[in-house]
DNA sequence: GTAACGCTGTGATTTCCTTCACGAATCTCA
DNA sequence: TGAGATTCGTGAAGGAAATCACAGCGTTAC
């Protein structure tokens, strides 16, 4: 099938309709509106609209769309209907968080193995998980068919584990260290730093203030 | 001084070729070229000098920019002169790690009180930093002048907790709850959705791509 | 039966961001 | 000194993403 390439913010939103759904699944009516939708998630009608219209979900005028049906058909299409184990690489205070975030919350995307560098850290079970030294990444992502992972060391491993993953067949990574990745084409990453996050919002903390200004013009 | 507007994106790229400055402080030489700081951020050349137009730091052809000063240009642009304290929200698995991965890292923005909900967390000391219950927000978001919060509750919690905050002279909010939170125009939110992220990443290893280039959220 | 209403799906438009491309500036070396 | 090589700063072009706006269609009221 050859499909219009979606954006990295649509599956972004879609993922985040998916989770108001499910919100809503369990308190709301059985129909809910694109409007609703957006107000929930931060987005506007239209853009949720455009952005369902890649799922191929289509609701009805005047009924807007059914709660489950869209919930199921945004997981019919983001995920994978054999289920992605993943990998996390770093067992340190924020390495454990992730493990006690994501354990148990979704069986079809779940952390499977962990790995770290420490000896002492090896060979324990973590929130659920059993952690592995690094050595052994080849023969546990193949043997559990690992395509995606988590990297939450320190800054200077992040690059040598990136390339030991992608090695072992990973091809989507989701970074915590505060380093961009040299990756192959092939390989999707997804930077998630905390540092620079901060200090986007201590910046704009101090300079937001537009607003002001806006309803002079 | 009346400046241009300074996109989201580009603070946070200021933010990592920041990092990169200084990492090469100690390596490299004192000099350095945009295809450099390009190279090492995950940026391309012509970005970064576009970026680093709004900073008023001009490098000088043929030899690039000085480490030393380019980076402090970029901290006198994105820093506060007297420092921004932060307040933490939810002393978790997640909230605790985010202590551990700020302590100590830059006393220009340090995280100078935490607050939960627990009876049994507070007035104890996590990473060096004090922990009170959370109806004390405004007694001390008062007396540490906190402008920036991080949100590391649940879900549920998240919009009361911020409605607080922003009524204690909260700005900025950087908030790890997968909610979306409803906030005045003048306040600057920023999500680091763990869960939609690594639902992105999934996705994306599994649809083979050509090529990213990308950054969080 | 039919008129009025409200929401969806989507072409058209606008807005924002990135990349291109080139003049000007600085350095090297003969 | 001047030619050649290299990089910066930035106007202009290009591209991507958000928004607008409206036709079309269920639904409801009477």
């Amino acid at each position: 099938m050859l499909r219009k390439r979606i954006s990295v913010r649509t599956i972004g939103r879609l993922s985040a309709y998916r989770r108001v759904l499910f919100r809503s699944l369990t308190t709301g009516p059985a129909n809910v509106y694109s409007y609703q939708i957006a107000a929930l998630s931060g987005a506007t009608p239209a853009q949720v609209r455009r952005d369902l219209m890649s799922v191929g979900y289509s609701g009805s005028p005047n009924r807007g769309y059914q709660v489950a049906e869209l919930a199921a058909s945004i997981g019919e299409f983001l995920d994978d209907p054999d289920g992605q184990n993943v990998a996390l690489v770093g067992v340190g205070n924020l390495g454990r968080a992730i493990l006690a975030y994501f354990a148990g919350r979704r069986p079809r995307l779940a952390i499977v193995a962990a790995f770290d560098a420490a000896p002492e850290k090896v060979n324990r079970t973590i929130h659920g998980c059993r952690c592995y030294p690094i050595a052994q990444i080849p023969t546990i992502a193949a043997r559990e068919n690992i395509r995606v992972a988590v990297i939450a060391t320190p800054a200077e491993a992040a690059q040598s584990v990136a390339d030991t993953l992608i090695a072992a067949g990973v091809r989507g990574i989701l970074n915590f260290a505060p380093v961009s990745l040299k990756v192959p084409p092939w390989v999707y990453t997804e930077d998630l730093d905390m540092t620079m996050a901060l200090e986007k919002v201590a910046y704009f903390a101090r300079h937001e203030k537009q607003q002001e200004r806006d309803t002079q013009s």
